[in-house]
DNA sequence: CTATAATTTCAGTAATTCGTGAAAATTCAG
DNA sequence: CTGAATTTTCACGAATTACTGAAATTATAG
């Protein structure tokens, strides 16, 4: 296999670096740099010479990627072998990271925090703590269900919009007919400094 | 201090849990979470005791939390020590972290992106990566455009939002522009200045 | 300025996470 | 079936990260 160029190689020493940051560890990030930025399926030798990682280390990397649906497994005619790829459009990247945190991280918040709302507040304490627990519960829901709607946006309008380099700007709907009867809360209320917090 | 109730300890715990799956560790995690739920400001010896962690380990925690400007600091009258509380709104808890999380992960890499872009390839195999790499830099330029959108919000908007339980519409806003109408052949758009929405 | 309360730093250690090679398991061509 | 190719598992050492207590630093009351 190649030698990967320097430009390729800046570009997954970062991604290892800020894999690490989040749940992934260096070497999946690394590894998912790397095929997404060859545009072509890779094997696990392939992987393994070309980063000098282990090949077990590569198939534990390669197993993350898949329970994380980041990469599709496929195989070449006459070749026994497995192949990766990453989903060919990156928003399909973008919403399979959204999934699965979701999955992993924000249901079992919401889980916990639904529990601890049902239970019989047994002290004052324990009533100021639910109320601070209801508005983070209802903080969540809102902002994934906005994360619903991104998701379905059809991969064809983002994609249209990102080479136009459209402006993207968010609506609030609000369904209320009568409590701002006179006139649409229109999204542009920049700077208004609101230090009243509460 | 108080123990703590069985269900704040439920709560502080998944946190830490949590916490560990970000970047933040268990910790930290599990000093947010007591403030948070607490509502009323802390000192360190409090959380120390509440927690059962070393002194020195909450210091480095509140450090921390400062550092992504999660808590405030404040005083009382008459006591030397150091109180710390959340931010009253949780909208605004949610607004530090994005920002903060934004200075630390996505602006790196968007510099990394743009540096790697301006780059002549050196092969076929660059050429292709370069696409992909700038694939991504929009991606990431739309969406973080849309937070800033919605970081513009402001927070009685959404409280109001909230509480009436609101459906959220996301609408594009395509620019003015005629598709075909500007002198340009509709090329790059991202070039870098969009990166200067500070 | 001094005494002391409060906070931070830091070296050392504990705990956790990571990466490897060897061995086991699986797959499949013949 | 057999055996080679391929992938997975896993125990272990390496590397990293987290936590602590003691010492150093900073802040302030008197």
């Amino acid at each position: 296999m190649d030698a990967l160029s320097p430009l390729t190689q800046r570009f997954i020493l970062h991604f290892g670096e800020m894999g690490s940051r989040w749940g992934i560890n260096r070497t999946v990030g690394q590894i998912y740099a790397l095929l997404y930025v060859q545009s072509q399926p890779m094997n696990a030798d392939d992987i393994a010479e070309a980063l000098s990682f282990s090949r077990s280390n590569v198939s534990m990397g390669l197993n993350e990627l898949q329970a994380w649906r980041l990469v599709k497994l496929l195989h070449k005619p006459g070749d026994r072998r497995e192949y990766f790829e990453p989903p060919k459009d990156i928003w399909d990247i973008f919403k399979a990271l959204l999934e699965e945190r979701r999955r992993r991280e924000i249901e079992p918040t919401l889980s916990m925090l639904r529990d601890a709302l049902l239970e019989n507040p047994a002290s004052e304490a324990d009533k100021l703590a639910q109320e601070r627990m209801r508005e983070m519960y209802q903080l969540i829901e809102l902002s994934t269900s906005w994360f619903d709607d991104v998701q379905r946006l059809s991969p064809e309008t983002l994609a249209s919009l990102m080479k136009m380099g459209s402006r993207v700007k968010t609506v609030l709907d609000i369904r209320d007919k009568f409590r701002f009867g006179g006139g649409k809360p229109d999204a542009d209320e920049h700077g208004d400094n609101a230090a009243a917090s509460k």
